[in-house]
DNA sequence: AACCGTCACAACCGCATGCGA
DNA sequence: CTCGCATGCGGTTGTGACGGT
C-alpha cells in the first residue's frame, strides 16, 4: 500500500515514511510547529523535503484528523460539494472536518465515482428496461389472434416514467442518496462523529522506552516543555506535562534549558502562530491542541545533552545551532 | 500454492498562487 | 513590475492488500 523507501539525488529521502520520521516531525511539529516548512524538515532532523513533511502532516500526522470510512453524510457531502464547486479539493475538505483534500479525491476517484457512474449506468438501464418493458407490453398487449389478426388489448394499468427526471452521478436526487438529506445539519451531526485517536497509528510502535531506544540521527528531544493547561474558563495553568490534558498550551521556550526556533524567518514564524507579536511573543504561550499527543512525545526521554535545536539568541542576527 | 486483476491510499510531481524584497 | 521563495492544490503514480481463479 505505500511506496518503497528510496533517495533522490540530493540525498532525501523519498517514499514511505518510516515510524521513526514520524515521531521526528510529529515531535517537532507539535513543540515548535510549522513555522517554515523548507528549513523544517533540518530542525527537524529529517532528511525530507519541505513538502514532503508538510504533506505528511497535513494528510496523515495533523491532530484532529479523522479516519477511518466515509460516513453516508459525508460521501453525500462530498457528492453535492462536488457538484457545486467542481473538484476544488481543498474547498470540499473544508466542508468536512478532519477530512483532507487527498483523502476525500481517494475516496471519490476509488469509490464514489464508480458508484455514481455505476448508479448513472443502472439509472439508465432502468430507463431503457422501462421503455423496454413498454416495448415489450405493446408487443405482449397486442396478442395476434387465433385468425392471426393483432387486437389491441387496453392497458390494465400504467407504469409512471419519470425518465424525464434528474439521472445526474452526482445528484443528490439520485435514487442512491435519495435518503440522505442534503441541508446544512448533516454538518452539524458529523461534527459529533467520535473522532479515532488521532496517534493511534503510532500506538503499535510508540511505548515508554521508544525515546531511549531511539537513536535519532542529531535530533533528539531532551528538554522537556512546559505544559500549560487550559482549565473551563479559557486561562492557563501550568501542569506537569506527563498528564493527559484535553486541551493545553506548549510553552516551548519557557524552560532555561531551551529558546525558539526563528532562523531568519521570524515574521513567517510569527504567522505560524497566529496572533502572536514580537511584544508578546516571548510571554505568550504557544498555543496548540495537544489532545491527541500521547505523553511520551510531550517528555521524550532522552538525555537533555543530546538535544538540538536552532537557537536564536542574537534576535536581528543569525540562528544558529546547539546540541 | 501461484498467479493475476482490482482496490485503496500514501506519496510524488508539476503548476498555481500569494507575498515580500 | 519583476523575481524568487514558500506554500497550496489537483492530477497522477506506485505499491501492498486482497479476493478470485
Amino acid at each position: 500500500m505505500v511506496r518503497t523507501p528510496s533517495c533522490d539525488k540530493s540525498g532525501l529521502r523519498k517514499g514511505t515514511w518510516t515510524p521513526e520520521e514520524d515521531m521526528k516531525l510529529v515531535a517537532y511539529v507539535t513543540r515548535y510547529g510549522c513555522w517554515n516548512w523548507r528549513q523544517l524538515p533540518k530542525f527537524a532532523g529529517l532528511a525530507r523535503c519541505g513538502k514532503s513533511c508538510r504533506l505528511r502532516w497535513m494528510n496523515y500526522l495533523r491532530p484532529n484528523l479523522k479516519r477511518g470510512n466515509f460516513t453516508p453524510q459525508e460521501e453525500e457531502c462530498i457528492i453535492r460539494m462536488l457538484k457545486k464547486l467542481g473538484n476544488r479539493w481543498s474547498a470540499i475538505a473544508a466542508e468536512l472536518p478532519g477530512r483532507t483534500d487527498n483523502e476525500i479525491k481517494n475516496h471519490w476517484h476509488t469509490t464514489l465515482k464508480k458508484r455514481s457512474q455505476q448508479n448513472t449506468v443502472t439509472n439508465e438501464e432502468a430507463r431503457a428496461s422501462k421503455s423496454k418493458n413498454k416495448e415489450s407490453r405493446a408487443v405482449r398487449d397486442s396478442v395476434p389472434n387465433k385468425n392471426g389478426v393483432t387486437v389491441s388489448l387496453p392497458a390494465t394499468s400504467q407504469i409512471s416514467d419519470n425518465s424525464s427526471g434528474s439521472f445526474s452521478p452526482i445528484s443528490s436526487s439520485s435514487s442512491e442518496f435519495s435518503s440522505i438529506t442534503s441541508d446544512h445539519s448533516n454538518s452539524a451531526s458529523m461534527e459529533n462523529l467520535v473522532l479515532e485517536d488521532d496517534f493511534g497509528f503510532l500506538g503499535s510502535y510508540v511505548n515508554e522506552s521508544f525515546w531511549k531506544e531511539l537513536n535519532l540521527d542529531g535530533v533528539s528531544y531532551g528538554a522537556p516543555c512546559e505544559v500549560v493547561s487550559r482549565d473551563t474558563n479559557g486561562s492557563f495553568q501550568s501542569t506537569d506535562s506527563t498528564q493527559n490534558v484535553d486541551s493545553c498550551a506548549l510553552s516551548p521556550h519557557q524552560s532555561s534549558s531551551e529558546s525558539m526556533v526563528v532562523d531568519n524567518d521570524f515574521g513567517t514564524f510569527l504567522d505560524a502562530y497566529g496572533e502572536a507579536t514580537v511584544d508578546n511573543f516571548w510571554s505568550q504561550p504557544y498555543v496548540v491542541d495537544v489532545s491527541h499527543v500521547p505523553s511520551e512525545l510531550l517528555v521524550p526521554s532522552v538525555a537533555e545533552s543530546e538535544y538540538f535545536a536552532p537557537v536564536y539568541d542574537d534576535f536581528w542576527g543569525q540562528s544558529h545551532f546547539v546540541q
